[in-house]
RNA sequence: GGUGCCAUAGCUCAGUUGGUAGAGCAAAGGACUGAAAAUCCUUGUGUCCCUAGUUCGAUUCUCGGUGGCACCA
């Protein structure tokens, strides 16, 4: 694991080829085929050298999240192991990396016409010039009916999470906070995690640099094709919001490029401070030789007391 | 060369009827079990351009300087 822009593809690449192991990807974007330049997917050639999964496979189109993420992976890590004692994942989606080292609890997926309704009510509630105040303010009245008990441990500004524990609360029927376990699941296998790391200004010039790239490789043509379905979930996402707004006039590309460039600073940041308080994380630097990366990772398997999730 | 306007946080600017100053953005730190590349929270001392003067006290007023912008020649 690392934050985006680190390097973790091509030293992905070499530990498993060091192992014979595919490459099992752990990043809610790069699933999607229709984004693959601006979500820095591994390309048809690298994904000659190592076979790749979860990559591409899924629409735009479709719902996914970190719940369907664990049940997928991990059916598919029951099968990999049946053939392969190392099996590499990778990945800089930290939930999604949660998901299958710890597991989430056993929610349903919400229905379409709850999603419907509760996304109904928003563009109602935002519609009005206050936009974001009404929307917040019936999601905590909501929450605060439906389960006190979570309302206390919430954090009662952020409208993602007062709307999910709303959703399940209708899903279900039941205050969301029965479902919540706080429990972590076992594993069949053992899971060693590896983290790259790099000098913050150096990781940023090369984000900035990556973005530069991505533009040359056709980030904007890529982004004019899923225009139409900018409203899409997995379209929230950073390369092609700043885009959709230059395509709408709100700024010059200039002024896109900048943004998509700082808020990849900003995801990178986001990502650091969730690693660094996972202990069971072994940090490599990024800027030794791949070679010598693969045999610290070898050595860490083979090793009898490793720290291990 | 002349006239006018401006000079305050990394950037854009507000403000102090004279009692040493505050917003947005940037940046940093943090939270986060199904939208997670999402979402949310916290954090603002800086020779208020320089010199001299008036004043108990100047970033604020006055003179001069420097730099920028505009107009006129």
């Amino acid at each position: 694991m690392g934050p985006t822009g680190v390097g973790k593809t091509e030293l992905a690449l070499r530990v498993a080829e060091h192992f014979g192991s595919p490459i099992v990807s752990c990043d809610s974007r790069q699933v999607f085929r229709e984004i693959p330049i601006g979500t820095a997917a591994p390309t048809a050639e690298e994904q000659k050298r190592v076979k790749h999964y979860f990559v591409g496979t899924r629409s735009i189109e479709e719902d996914y999240n970190a719940g369907q993420y664990e049940r997928d992976a991990m059916e598919l890590l029951d099968k990999l192991f049946a053939e392969h004692e190392v099996v590499v994942m990778t990945g800089g989606s930290m939930l999604y990396a949660d998901a299958v080292c710890k597991g989430l609890d056993d929610l349903p997926n919400v229905p379409a016409d709850i999603r419907k309704k509760v996304a109904y009510l928003r563009s109602l509630l935002e519609g009005k010039e206050e936009s974001r105040e009404e929307w917040l303010k019936w999601l905590q009245s909501e929450v605060r009916r439906l389960d006190p008990e979570y309302w206390e441990e919430v954090d009662q500004q952020n409208p993602a999470r007062l709307a999910h524990c709303v959703e399940m609360c209708l899903t279900t029927g039941k205050p969301y906070s029965e479902l919540r376990t706080h429990s972590r699941k076992e594993r069949p296998f053992r899971i060693v995690k590896v983290g790259l790391e790099r000098p913050r200004a150096e990781l940023y010039a090369r984000i900035d640099e990556r973005v530069k790239q991505m533009m040359a490789d056709g980030l904007l043509e890529e982004a004019k094709a899923v225009y139409p379905q900018r409203h899409l979930n997995s379209l929230q996402t950073v390369g092609y919001k700043e885009l959709f707004a230059y395509l709408d006039g709100e700024y010059d590309l200039d002024r896109a490029i900048e943004l998509i460039q700082q808020n990849s600073r900003h995801y990178a940041k986001r990502q650091m401070t969730w690693f660094r308080r996972d202990e069971a994380i072994h940090w490599l630097n990024a800027k030794d030789e791949y070679e010598k990366n693969s045999d610290i990772i070898d050595g860490l398997l083979r090793a009898d007391s490793v720290q291990e999730e």
